[in-house]
RNA sequence: GUCCCCUUCGUCUAGAGGCCUAGGACACCGGAUUUUCAUUCCGGCAACACGGGUUCGACUCCCGUAGGGGACGCCA
């Protein structure tokens, strides 16, 4: 049996953190057995049918590094289909016609929720031989069963045993004859030939209902697998307040999506001790088994160590390119001269950066030109003993014949000697604040070499101009 | 409120009755390296929610309590 699994997400203009691992897991199994991943939009209700909201998740998968089998299946489009089944359904006397009126259902749901019990609808129109009422467009109801135990094999959960006085007659089609999710899911899920449903544990208890309408049908029921929800750091549902819940922010965060990949497998499933797993490795390695049964807090720590971790191994080139998309949004003009600064520090800034933010931060010294600003810890270097040991240097430097980093290091290290009781940082640390306005920085010798010596003369000059 | 699910260091987790003096990772603390910051490398702190069973033996199995999460729509 060849594996089929499914994305199908709602259009909501955006890509939940928790849909993007759902999508993740659903990929993995199906890639890791030669399967396929079909991808659904849960648009059945007409409100919810937007292209411009199904573009963002494609986008936000297509950022992920994940695609799918065949073409984008709406369900929305489908709806005739589901309105025969249910017709269907009646036909076989396994559904029918219900003609309550809003108010009575209210008055059933009070009654229900006095008493204290999950179902409300009293079931009055499931054998009834009345008259159907004037004007009143019925939905349809299936027949659900009244007594005895519904048990669902969750490939994760295990057993779950729920009794059937707890499941009432669901509506399937709606009074404008339109599909319920409750249909859709299902008849979209038998059509696609969907073999493992993986999803949230929001749905858990969806399952029962939906296999009324398997059962009902005659079809097979697919594999269930419900993953724990992603929480907050605070154990709280992750919402806006935690910061950021789509994966289009994650990217704006300077994340990498092979690290959103690595973190999202592990924050739900591991393999023993494993903690670093790239996607190959999880392609091998993913299976149902390895789904822990508890909700899991979103960590950023860990997501910035597993992020550095991917930056390290990331292309120069690619770094570069992500590097210079983000001063673009900066303003920042990024010159061929710049660039090849950049690419030529590369190895050291991406050791450095937990993300790409980061690294732009870090590096934007490099793209910059002479008039620039100093921060505050910057400006405390330059003060008359910063600036008396940047002119010192200066001078030296103006006179070097070779502008290479262990020269230049050679040069630092004799003014500090002779100047500063051989203190290097008291000759670094002022020097660093002319050339790159901060007070921190890459290597400050290789980053004037790889400046140059007429751009770090001009840049000292420019400094010792404006300082205090 | 009713039903369902969950419960190992602060966090993510390993653990399928004796391998556990409960392991790893992140965070945190200390040390080494370093021109700053960061990296890197060592070392340290830290958990089986609670109460009952079952068993020669329970983190592992069962029951209960507490806590957390989810579901109860002509939403998905």
């Amino acid at each position: 049996m060849t594996v089929v699994t499914r994305f199908p997400p709602s259009p909501t203009g955006f890509m939940h953190i928790g849909t993007a691992r759902t999508g993740l897991f659903n990929w993995l199994f199906a890639r890791r057995h030669g399967g396929k991943m079909l991808f659904r939009i849960e648009d059945t209700d007409r409100a919810r049918h937007s292209e411009e909201a199904v573009a963002a998740i494609v986008n936000g998968l297509h950022w992920l590094g994940l695609d799918w089998d065949g073409d984008i299946i709406s369900q929305y489009g489908r709806s005739d289909r589901h309105a025969e089944i249910a017709h269907e359904l009646v036909q076989a006397g396994k559904a029918y016609y219900c003609y309550c009126t809003p108010e009575e259902l209210e008055q059933m749901r009070e009654d229900a929720k006095k008493e204290g019990r999950i179902t409300f609808y009293d079931r009055r129109w499931r054998e009834s031989t009345l008259t159907p009422p004037e004007g009143v467009k019925p939905v349809v109801r299936i027949k659900a069963p009244m007594s005895g135990d519904r048990v669902v094999f969750d490939k994760v959960q295990g057993e779950v045993r729920v009794q059937s006085e707890q499941l009432d007659d669901f509506i399937i089609l709606r009074a404008d004859g339109t599909p319920t999710y409750m249909l859709a899911v299902v008849v979209d899920d038998h059509d696609m030939g969907v073999t493992h449903v993986i999803r949230g544990d929001d749905h858990l208890n969806n399952t029962f209902r939906q296999n009324v309408i398997y059962e009902a049908m005659g079809w097979d029921i697919p594999a269930y697998a419900h993953l724990p929800l992603i929480l907050g750091p605070d154990g709280a549902k992750l919402s806006k307040r935690h910061g950021a819940t789509s994966v289009e922010e994650y990217r704006d965060m300077g994340y990498l999506p092979e690290a959103m990949r690595n973190y999202l497998l592990r924050l739900g499933w591991s393999h023993g001790d494993d903690e670093i797993i790239d996607t190959e490795q999880a392609l091998q390695w993913f299976d149902l088994e390895g789904i822990g049964q508890s909700a899991s807090r979103f960590d950023f720590d860990k997501l910035n160590h597993v992020n550095a971790h991917y930056m390290k191994l990331a292309d120069n080139q690619r770094l570069t390119d992500l590097v210079c998309d983000l001063y673009k949004i900066r303003n920042i003009e990024v010159d061929e001269l710049g660039r090849s600064r950049l690419m030529s520090r590369m190895d050291e800034l991406k050791s450095r950066a937990k993300n790409l933010v980061q690294l732009a931060d870090d590096a934007e010294f490099f793209v910059k030109s002479v008039p620039y600003d100093f921060d505050e810890k910057a400006q405390a270097q330059l003060n008359e003993d910063g600036k008396y040991i940047v002119k010192v240097i200066r001078d030296n430097l103006s006179e070097l014949s070779s502008f290479t980093a262990p020269e230049l290091e050679v040069l630092c290290k004799s003014v500090a000697d002779y100047h500063r009781d051989g203190k290097l940082g008291k000759v670094m640390m002022p020097l660093r604040a002319a050339i790159t306005g901060r007070s921190s920085s890459p290597s400050l010798v290789h980053a004037m070499e790889v400046l140059g010596q007429s751009e770090v003369l001009a840049r000292i000059d420019f400094a010792l101009s404006k300082a205090v």
